[in-house]
DNA sequence: CCCTGATTCGC
DNA sequence: GCGAATCAGG
């Protein structure tokens, strides 16, 4: 499995609302609990209550006899920095996201892909960066703009986001039905009002919190 | 034991 | 960049 768009938006997604990262990979799927840890790490989605205190110095572990993982002969001494980062405390990382979320406000820069007719109905997307080889040439053929079908006529498609608009998914990728919601975004957020709330809660303690999570998708897709 | 997230580091 | 292995707290 790889992290395609949608798979990291969902990450992003269930993650700020607090879905822990076991949840999170049995909904995504083909990935472990570290996978969806480490992304999220990677991506810069930061600290929810942790274990593990982050304040507190540890002894770095000394690990003089065990070769666990894949053998590791140079035990290379890595000197811990006794310098204690004042990284933030748990607290302050906790804080819940809900007014001015940056990272979430920023979606693909749309004006940095082009799409480019490859024939009837064919379509490639393509990045600045990306070289593309020589466009094929254009079908002898008036091209017709396609009659929507029903089922997503009035739908809010892939091609209709922008941010004035709310972007929460409604179904799931790839079904037929498959849109966003469409609303009026609230501003300098991805999503409308409603779904603010559903993206962007306080932080409870666990116990405190209701296993049932909201349902923006309708719940997890049956295989 | 179970769960959780954080971190490391070979790939 | 990815994620298994590992750590450490609840």
């Amino acid at each position: 499995m790889s992290w395609t768009d949608e798979r990291i938006e969902r990450l992003k997604t269930m993650w700020t609302q607090g879905s822990t990262a076991s949840q999170i990979a049995e909904e995504l799927g083909g990935v472990s609990r570290n996978a969806v840890i480490g992304k999220a790490h990677r991506l810069g989605l930061e600290s929810r209550p942790s274990p593990v205190k982050p304040g507190e110095e540890k002894e770095k572990k000394a690990k003089p006899a065990p070769a666990p993982r894949a053998a590791k002969p140079s035990p290379s001494p890595k000197p811990a920095p006794a310098t204690s980062e004042p990284r933030e405390t748990a607290a302050e990382a906790r804080q819940p996201a809900t007014p001015g979320i940056p990272a979430q406000a920023k979606q693909a820069d749309a004006t940095t892909i082009q799409y480019r007719s490859v024939g009837p109905g064919g379509f490639i997307r393509q990045g600045p960066g990306d070289t593309q080889a020589p466009i094929p040439p254009a079908p002898p053929r008036r091209l017709v703009p396609a009659k929507p079908s029903a089922e997503v006529a009035d739908k809010t498609s892939l091609l209709d986001l922008n941010d004035r608009v709310c972007r929460w998914p409604m179904g799931h990728p790839g079904e037929p039905d498959f849109h966003f919601c469409g609303q009026q975004a609230n501003p300098g957020y991805p999503y409308c009002v409603e779904h603010c709330g559903v993206a962007y809660q306080a932080q409870l303690p666990r116990r405190d919190r209701r296993p049932p999570p909201p349902l923006p998708f309708g719940g997890p897709r049956v295989r």
